[in-house]
DNA sequence: GACACTATCTTTACAGTGTAAAGTTTGAGT
DNA sequence: ACTCAAACTTTACACTGTAAAGATAGTGTC
């Protein structure tokens, strides 16, 4: 037998239930996304999954997990990409935050919606693929100079805005979807001084 | 009989059941909110509601509506009672802004929701709500000379900030979650000019 | 004032959901 | 060869949204 399609017991069910999930999650969205579906696209019952997670909301979270790892992925492939200069670094990172709300846009809400949050801080694998996005706009924003005012940096302020154009891209369609250049970086940016 | 209790007929079920909806979605969170259990609330069968509402999804919107209309007299309260300048005019709003967001958790998550704003456009509630919102934060926005670079003006950049934070403010608890001047407002406040 | 009528709510029914418990198969270890 | 535990199935149940049909009240109209 190759790795593939284990006879009866399946074999790896658990990435299988995940991958399924995120594929309904983009076809159908979040209303369309039953456990029971998600089992039957993968070809078991509906309560095979049970035995690999503890409940619909710990399948979520693992979807999360998986979904803030390509997210982290997508955001450092773009700042890698990237003009080497701080403020290219920032934008490609961000771009890249845009991109993946945009391709994936009811796994986005997901991986942000309350609901699965008190869930997360126990789902290990969560909080490390969370904390990886985290740090990685750190890291981005600790190439400036941090404000006087905030001990904590920039981070807050670009998180925000980012997140906040990206989520009101996703509400209302109006805003252009395309143009990443679009960000409205133009008065952030200038402002933010490079270190050394 | 008075206004108050009409002993069958109920008399003013569909207001009645917005404010059951918003009572629950405050206590219980958006996983709680039934429609049998806000027609248990107000006192009548589960099956009654579909006399008022074309479905559950026609019940959020009538919800989201009434979300937008105090959503909208925050801001516009806390805007008036700021400064009249107009950077303390943009200041108050966003504050009303925040205050809607952190006493309204789930309320506020629901009127931003994906899931609604399909629905959204066929009601006329909805439009009105929501666009009344809109236009107070353009119209302070509209204090200030506008980017060159953008004819939309600054209302994208400042609507995407202080809903990214209301957003990740909600999501994250670590982010100080009481004082509004924590807003990162302090390198692009400066950057606005007002008008003439 | 009696009548029909319509809006409002109830009753009943059904398919779909998540979850728990018990049963069945498979594979691994001794 | 045997035991045993893990993986999956079967069965069952409470809860959900929705639809259809029945009961009740208030509103006219003659």
């Amino acid at each position: 037998m190759t790795s593939e399609n284990t006879p009866h017991h399946h074999g790896n069910l658990r990435p299988a239930l995940i991958q399924a999930g995120i594929d309904i999650l983009e076809t159908e969205g979040t209303k369309g996304l039953s456990l029971r579906k998600i089992a039957t696209r993968v070809g078991v019952t509906h309560a095979a999954p049970a035995h690999h997670f503890k409940g619909k909301a710990a399948l979520l979270v693992a979807i999360a997990a998986k979904g803030f790892q390509v997210f982290a992925d997508l955001m450092e492939k773009n700042r890698d990409a990237a003009p080497k200069d701080p403020q290219n670094q920032l934008l490609g990172l961000c771009q890249g935050y845009l991109q993946f709300a945009a391709e994936n846009e009811a796994l986005f809400e997901l991986i942000f919606s309350t609901d699965i949050k008190p869930h997360a801080n126990v789902d290990e694998d969560f909080r490390k693929s969370a904390n990886r996005a985290f740090r990685l706009l750190e890291d981005t924003c600790a190439l400036f100079e941090p404000s006087p005012k905030h001990s904590q940096g920039h981070e807050i302020m670009i998180w925000s805005l980012v997140h906040g154009y990206a989520s009101l891209r996703a509400y209302n369609k109006l805003i252009s979807p395309e143009d990443g250049a679009a960000m409205p970086f133009e008065l952030i940016l200038p402002q933010l001084t490079p270190k050394k």
